[in-house]
DNA sequence: TGTGAAAGACATCGCGA
DNA sequence: TCGCGATGTCTTTCACA
């Protein structure tokens, strides 16, 4: 597939803002018919472009209470030890995200529990007791300023 | 509405693996008929357990090759500050999220920019124009070791 | 590439158990 | 609450410009 022009682009946007936008919808803002929209979309489904569909849900309503980042120092930084941290850490259900990062720490962990004691028990019994790990260090997040999915698509 | 049951919970996670699944789907998934299925997903959406529906797109072939995490300090920490600073974070495209934590710095934030020149320009002349910015320490994001945008719904 | 029409699948809602 | 059936809407495809 080639580059995207702006309609897709202009699609995409009406689809980060609702993945359940009809193509009906899409068509008669974009003043098209419904075939070609159906189509691009299928192409930027197929070229990876989109990658999926979600739903969004509310965490604090599902009883996740506390969010925090997690900066991450390991003691070995061979190739082995970075890869075998990365594989169990990626299996940690409270790790929705990990990123390796250059800076002070060598990882960082965001991490959603139910509260803090689970936190606790998270820290003490599953992170600290994976190899290699040299140092870690909590922030805990007391207010969502932003959090914006969609990416700016111009 | 109250709280969710089993059925709740296994059609949430359907739904945030796949924002598109049809009743039907879901339906013949947990053996039930259609109507009830749609009706639970609907109270689930009035309730606001379901925020919204989306799609995921690719930041990388959109041309953004960079995220970062920038650490925070403002000078001064009064209601009028810390909401004028948030005001005007929430403002900048860039951030994508943000988050106001307890630790060593006041904020957090995430920041998706197309390369390193960009979010130097962000850093200098966006950033740091702001009011009131004490410290800030960025780590840049090397790799995407996990990133899970799904609750984990037991 | 785009348009328009047609077939099939799905969402949506009223009624009955 | 759930299941069934009717209706309107959407998706998907095809012939054609």
């Amino acid at each position: 597939m080639k580059a995207l022009d702006a309609i897709d682009r202009r699609i995409l946007t009406m689809l980060q803002d609702n993945g359940k936008a009809t193509n009906k919808e899409i068509a008669s803002v974009l003043g098209m018919s419904i075939t070609p929209i159906y189509e691009r979309i299928k192409k930027m489904e197929d070229a990876g472009y989109i990658k999926k569909y979600t739903t969004v849900v509310d965490k604090d309503m599902l009883g996740y209470h506390l969010m925090a980042f997690c900066n991450v120092r390991l003691k070995e930084h061979t190739k082995e030890y970075l890869e075998r941290f990365e594989e169990q850490v990626a299996e940690l259900p409270e790790v929705s995200e990990c990123y390796h990062v250059a800076g002070n720490f060598d990882y960082l962990l965001k991490v959603t529990v139910v509260d803090m004691e689970v936190y606790h028990f998270f820290i003490t019994t599953k992170l600290a007791t994976l190899d290699n790990i040299g140092h870690v260090q909590s922030s805990f997040v007391m207010k969502e300023v932003k959090w914006e999915i969609n990416v700016p698509i111009e």
